[in-house]
DNA sequence: TGCCAGGCCCTCTTTAGGGCCTT
């Protein structure tokens, strides 16, 4: 696959339009499946952590309170990503909070480039996964422990971790000579069916 | 410990409802 970039964001909810924010970012740049280089921060947005989110990630109103201020963070990881693809672990999610923290920022350039979904394309090739959490697929695909859960920089490199698996999966499965992020938008749009019924659709000739 | 929203999927569906997944 071209290099593309894992994000994943911790949040003080789950809800950018009803005022949650950021609290961390991670990002991984990964180059023939491995992880060659990484930013992540704590950052700031100006508003409380919720108890329960401190308890979920760790993340206290005092460290928020002492990181960098939102805006610089998101000018950063924006330049660390720059044109390359995007992926990450529930896309949906990641892709409103990425939208919502750059309207903040208010950079002038809009972003240029789509995410890709590991859940959604976990559950085209792996559909009989105990469910499609990112720790259980984690496990599933046999990937070595990683650090905490539910913090930006672990969840980002255990995704880039299973999007490895998941492109593995698919060139031994179903010969897929090369796995990329506009094949896997492909295969995440494809209305249901069994995967080889969608390869067949999409492919002529392609796998 | 969980609610919020949104997109996707499945089914006891399509003139709808509910589960999953993210924090």
């Amino acid at each position: 696959m071209e290099p593309v970039v894992v994000i994943d964001f911790e949040t003080t909810g789950l809800a950018p339009e009803r005022g949650a924010r950021a609290t961390e970012i991670a990002a991984v740049l990964v180059r023939d499946g491995e992880v060659v280089d990484r930013y992540q921060s704590l950052m700031n947005a100006g508003v409380p952590v919720p108890p329960f989110i401190e308890a979920l990630t760790g993340i206290t109103d005092a460290m928020v309170r002492a990181a960098p201020p939102a805006a610089r963070v998101m000018r950063e990881v924006a330049a660390f990503v720059g044109d390359h693809p995007l992926v990450a672990h529930n896309a949906s999610f990641d892709r409103r909070f990425w939208d919502a923290e750059l309207a903040h920022v208010r950079l002038r350039r809009s972003r240029a480039q789509e995410f890709a979904c590991t859940m959604l394309v976990a559950r085209r090739v792996w559909p009989d996964a105990p469910d499609h959490k990112l720790g259980t697929l984690a496990r599933f695909a046999g990937l070595p422990p990683a650090g905490r859960a539910h913090r930006a920089l672990a969840d980002a490199e255990v995704a880039a971790g299973v999007l490895a698996r998941l492109e593995q999966e698919l060139r031994r499965r179903y010969r897929v000579p090369k796995v990329t992020h506009a094949l896997l938008r492909e295969l995440q749009a494809a209305s249901g069916g069994p995967l080889e019924t969608i390869f067949q659709r999409l492919s002529g000739g392609r796998g």
